[in-house]
DNA sequence: TATTGTTATACTCTATAACTATA
DNA sequence: TATAGTTATAGAGTATAACAATA
């Protein structure tokens, strides 16, 4: 662990230099994928489905950064291969509940590994330490992705 | 493939975290933009020209892991703003060379002002130590991003 | 009237295929 | 023949606008 030495990262070059990394690997990422992958919206929405439960076409589309009209492309997608399913909300006749059918949660994981083989074989070139470095900067990122913007609404 | 159980991070809940996040990360950057601002895909192949001087085409496909009629399009937006410019191969003729123009090193910047702006936002949320950590992590995306894909085509 | 969801349409980014010119 | 670039077209992913139903 080395930590003194360095001068205080400046945010600015922070900031320029993750938007060219994680640009350049995206595109890798995406280009990894099988025809029959879920794309990286499509595994956000389930992931939350299964981390959180049942949610709505709304709460996906603010949780996930991008527009309910959107979203509702991805779930109709997602359910009419069978991976969410629709229910009723109990209150509220306009509102939609979206869950996760027990072959959602399976096909998930199945359905992505093109993209986790390539990350697995490249993360296999990375020593321990650097693997820790890099898990450790995973909660950051999704924190930064997550960070309410300015809707001052 | 050997799976005990260790200590160190496990590759694949790295994989699988690192892509959530990222794709979360990647929509939300994308959403800051202006209209004027440059695109990822933009910002990458100026940053090339920049640091490593004179590409062709092919080239910065290579680098920026996508096709070379998909960088072409990159490249004839940047030509039209006068980012960039072409200078004929001195000894090839098929081949043509892109350049920055001293316009393109200043737009760069001014038209990414949005997207940093935000990310220097939600960074200033961010203890040091914090900082230092998603730095820490920066080259090791570079890297993942970077590394040769098995095309075996 | 405000909100949820839907439909229709268009835009952005990247890919595939076919072609031209140079090597 | 092989390689660099171009043109044309198509696809995926997301956005905007207009609308319907419920609150």
């Amino acid at each position: 662990m080395k930590r003194a030495r360095q001068p205080d990262p400046s945010p600015d070059t922070i900031a320029a230099d993750l938007m060219l990394a994680l640009g350049q690997f995206v595109r890798r990422l995406r280009s990894e994928a099988n025809p029959h992958e879920l794309n990286l919206s499509q595994m956000g929405a389930l992931a939350r489905l299964e981390r959180q439960g049942p949610a709505t076409t709304a709460d996906l589309a603010r949780m996930e950064a991008m527009k309910p009209q959107s979203m509702k492309v991805i779930l109709a997608g997602l359910e009419e291969d069978g991976l969410v399913e629709r229910r009723p909300h109990p209150s509220d006749g306009r509102q939609i509940l979206f869950v996760l059918t027990a072959s959602g949660a399976e096909e998930r994981r199945r359905r992505s590994v093109a993209k986790r083989e390539w990350m697995m074989a490249a993360l296999a070139t990375f020593q321990p330490e650097e693997l820790r470095a890099l898990e450790a900067a995973i909660p950051l990122i999704s924190r930064l992705g997550n960070l309410p913007s300015d809707d001052s609404a």
